[in-house]
DNA sequence: GCGGACTGCTTACCT
DNA sequence: ACAGGTAAGCAGTCCGCG
């Protein structure tokens, strides 16, 4: 029998739309009808998952209080549903200790403790020393009992009962009890969330493609020639995570809008004492509702909508919000805007404030998030405010994030502009504001082709996380989830954060930076210049290549073992395990790989399907934003396998190479113009010396040294990570020149625009004489209409600059933005941080002014001009001119 | 009391 | 709440100065 394609899975569920349960969508729509009690949304026991559920997707694991019991969240890509499975393999939370099983029973504090299930002595490996040991494995009957309760969790009571009497020969050691249960089921049963299950038997089981299987079979043997042996059982695992597709995920975004007497004021979630007045909910198959409140008074206004929109008035807002959630039982994902802190938390509370049965309320509040029983709830909020995803999933297209702005980025589009606050809207202006924020929210998740559904599908993978964790928690905790649960698949104690500082101790060189723990990368003096023909190599993904390459993790940097201690770390002190393979090197190692050798290049191979190369597009952005932080996770204190030596080996290796690398390249007489951290800026070189250079490094370095791209010439001045290049395109790449910093004023970003778009036309150095002369004019041109204040708007010589705290905040000094702000709030605007503060440079004290409260009059033109000269100065440098030179001119100009 | 040399703080950037 | 290195500007401190 011929199995579905998943591709046939995914089609089904578009054309099924999920309109298997017409019952209780109807009903939620009757419900202005109805007098009578009202229609709950489904049963519980209807999202049991039955036996034999068709192929439906992990999307979420979590523990159950009232059964006492891990349930799994099945998504059911056909009915578009999601099913609820509760574990029935007897699986308890526990913990590990040091202490002997006989002296923990007689201690009756322990022995008789409430949430005690029972004791077993079990084996782990300990990494850290390199031997196996036993230790005595607590169960409780609840997570609670192993920590968290405030009174004491066993995690707490065992260190306090023993460590008087154990504490003399042995430390009291606890091991694994702060991971939380639904995580510590995951890795014990090795749940692999977002991939494929059924139900067979009343069991969890997880279901295997045919098809799929073989393109994996077929992935790994194409790389397995050139991976290490011992790589290639991780490389599998990670290609059977990353190839299966992902399914179409149907979907609502959801907004609401409450009532506020005072028109600045945002009511406060947690009292929620005013009444919700609309609510829009747009889906993924283009349906649209506008739930409004009937109130006194409110004027209709233009209610005519699309037509592909449903207005519903309610009478009474119990109504409203039962609608609401029926809808989001109905939906298997949710998604929202800051619903964790505002949409769902307002009307988790709300809807208690009104007397909503607990049963009648479908959200579930934890301290900081809010959960949905039947649905997954995505907030999008949450998964933007990731500095990895917002750096190198979105490459820093928004900077701040506020639906408007993210949404102006990623999509082109913004939310309405009010005039009035919104307790004087009519209907019709209230109806298409929160619709409007409701349907861009559902659009950050559906453009290019639901990119943020699948990106988040994948990193569920990966991290092993479910989809709700993975969204609201940052790329430390992703990885360390996946290695934790690399430790639980190979039985392996996870060493506490204190273990692995006092095994491994600290570091040893010293870091340029004040205030920092150890030296990092080389950046490399550039050559002063125009420099034609340039070719920029790189190494692919350097770090994470040390890593695999030099087998560093908290097990083998400063192993135990005599015998390694002559494989050391240039310019350092440490050393490197020669017997065992660090569980980093693997699961990094062989990510970087899969990344370098297969993802990136698929996603860019032309012979493939878009929608296949887009698919592998997501993956190999996955992919980059978990490595480029596999590194500086081992330096992070909040990381829980934080090892501050491995961190150092590895920029240490780091400088090694690209000294190597230069050296190299010199021999060969090649001229380095440039270098920082992994890459090489080289001055014309041929093909051969390109080629030669880079078998060497895979020869002597076991590094990958490919060319990145081509200036046609670049430009630089004599500081570092600072200079500009022009692509054969006519592209331009302005790195770190001020001129385009974001805090400048535009009046001086504009005139620079004007100078890079005179470089881009450059050709050949012939036609640099040419462009001198105009970027000479062009300077005099911004210099004189300073001079003469001709700056038009005000706002355009605004430096805009970001508070990094409140202004209170600043104790040690006081910067010019801080003092803006200040005078700002003076005049009750109330800033936090992370606004933007746009202000002016003034002739008088305290010499800056917002922008809002200057004028014209008051601006230091010579502030400007100074501000002007340090800007261009950066190219000039480079191009032989001087500021003071060319304006000069004109002021003589001027006097004749 | 004031200017210059210096250090420190802060932001924005690069890899 | 991943790392360290660099540029730039301003704030604040110290020291010398008959």
């Amino acid at each position: 029998m011929r199995q579905k394609t998943l591709e046939e899975f995914c089609k089904q569920s578009v054309e099924r739309g999920g309109y298997e349960n017409k019952i209780s969508e109807n009903a939620a729509l009757e419900l202005e009808d109805e007098d009578e009690a009202y229609v709950t949304g489904i049963s519980e026991a209807a999202n049991i998952a039955p036996d034999n559920l068709p192929p439906s997707y992990l999307v979420s694991v979590g523990y159950d209080g009232s059964r006492g019991v891990a349930y799994v969240k099945l998504f059911e890509p056909t009915s578009q549903r999601i099913y609820l499975w509760h574990d029935n393999t007897g699986h308890k939370p526990y913990l590990l200790t040091n202490i002997p099983v006989e002296e923990l029973k007689k201690v009756d504090r322990i022995a008789q403790y409430p949430g005690l299930d029972h004791f077993e002595v079990v084996e782990k490996y300990d990494a850290l020393f390199d031997r196996v040991i036993r230790v005595t494995k607590v169960v409780a009957k609840d997570p609670l009992a192993i920590g968290g309760k405030p009174k004491g969790s066993l995690r707490d009571v065992i260190p306090e009962v023993f460590s008087a009497t154990f504490g003399k020969n042995e430390e009291v050691k606890v091991w694994e009890a702060s991971i939380k249960y639904y995580q510590c089921y995951i890795y014990d049963r090795g749940l692999q969330p977002g991939m494929l299950y059924t139900i067979k038997g009343g069991e969890l089981t997880p279901y295997f493609h045919e098809e799929t299987e073989r393109n994996v079979d077929k992935i790994v043997k194409h790389l397995s020639e050139d991976t290490p042996s011992d790589l290639l059982p991780y490389l599998e695992t990670w290609v059977r995570l990353l190839e299966y597709p992902a399914p179409k995920m149907r979907r609502a975004a959801l907004d609401i809008e409450v009532y506020s007497p005072v028109a600045t004021r945002v009511p406060d979630p947690e009292e929620a004492s005013q009444p919700v007045i609309c609510a829009s909910l747009v889906d993924s198959d283009g349906r649209k509702r506008v739930l409004l409140l009937k109130r006194e008074g409110v004027e209709e206004g233009d209610l005519n909508l699309p037509p592909d929109v449903t207005i519903e008035f309610y009478d009474s807002e119990k109504d409203l919000i039962k609608s609401i959630f029926n809808a989001l039982d109905e939906y298997p994902f949710v998604i929202t805007f800051n619903g964790d802190d505002f949409d769902l938390n307002y009307l988790y509370h709300r809807a208690k404030n009104l007397g909503f049965s607990k049963s009648d309320i479908p959200i579930e509040k934890g301290q900081k998030i809010c959960l949905l029983r039947y649905s997954v709830h995505i907030d999008l909020y949450r998964f933007f405010l990731n500095k990895s995803i917002q750096i190198y999933a979105f490459g820093q297209k928004y900077r701040n994030v506020t639906l408007d702005e993210v949404a102006r980025a990623l999509l082109g589009k913004s939310k309405i502009t009010l005039t009035k606050p919104f307790s004087e809207l009519s209907y019709g202006d209230l109806a298409r504001y929160c619709l409007n924020d409701a349907k861009i929210t559902m659009e950050l998740t559906s453009y290019n082709n639901d990119l943020v559904m699948k990106l988040l599908l994948i990193l569920a993978r990966i991290s092993r996380m479910p989809m709700e964790d993975v969204s609201r928690q940052g790329v430390s905790k992703w990885i360390r989830s996946f290695m934790y649960y690399e430790h639980r698949r190979r039985n392996m104690l996870i060493p506490n954060s204190e273990d692995i500082i006092a095994a491994r101790g600290t570091t040893v060189t010293k870091a340029i930076i004040k205030g920092k723990k150890y030296m990092g990368a080389i950046v490399v003096k550039p050559v002063p210049g125009v420099h034609f023909n340039i070719a920029v190599m790189d190494f692919q993904s350097l770090y994470p290549s040390i890593i695999k390459v030099y087998n560093l993790g908290y097990q083998t940097v400063r192993c135990v073992h005599e015998e390694c201690k002559d494989n050391l770390v240039p310019e350092t002190t440490h050393w490197v395990c020669k017997k065992h393979r660090a569980l980093e090197s693997a699961l990094i190692g062989s990510l970087r790989d899969l990344r370098v050798k297969w993802y990136k290049p698929k996603s860019k191979d032309k012979s493939l399907q878009a929608d296949q190369r887009e698919w592998y597009n997501v993956i190999q952005s996955a992919l980059k934003v978990i490595l480029n932080a596999s590194y500086g996770v081992f330096g992070a204190e909040i990381f829980d396998l934080y090892c501050p030596p491995a961190a150092e080996a590895t920029a240490a290796i780091g400088r090694n190479i690209i000294t190597l690398t230069i050296r190299k390249a010199r021999e060969l007489g090649i001229d380095v113009i440039y270098g920082d951290t992994d890459s090489l800026f080289l001055k014309n070189p041929s093909p051969e010396k390109i080629k030669e250079l880079s078998e060497w490094a895979e020869k002597v370095l076991g590094m990958e040294l490919d060319i990145d791209k081509y200036y046609r010439y670049a430009v630089f001045s004599y500081r570092k990570k600072n200079y500009l290049g022009v692509l054969d395109d006519g592209s331009v790449d302005v790195k770190g020149l001020t001129g385009k910093k974001r805090h400048m004023p535009l009046f001086i970003k504009r005139y620079f625009d004007i100078i890079e778009d005179i470089l881009s036309r450059v050709k050949t150095p012939g036609e640099f004489e040419i462009a001198k002369k105009d970027i000479e004019g062009i300077i005099r041109e911004c210099y004189t209409k300073l001079k003469n204040r001709e700056w038009g708007d005000i706002n355009d010589l605004a430096f805009e600059v970001v508070l990094g705290k409140p202004p209170e905040a600043y104790t040690k000094t006081t910067p010019q933005h801080v003092k803006a702000a200040l005078m700002l709030q003076v005049r009750g605007i109330e800033l936090k941080a992370g606004d933007t503060i746009r202000f002016v440079k003034t002739i008088r004290e305290p010499f800056v002014k917002p922008v809002q409260l200057a004028s014209s009059k008051e601006i230091d033109v010579d502030k400007y001009i100074s501000y002007l000269r340090s800007t261009f100065d950066q190219i000039l440098d480079a191009l032989n001119l001087e500021f003071d030179e060319i304006v000069g001119l004109t002021r003589l100009e001027r006097f004749m």
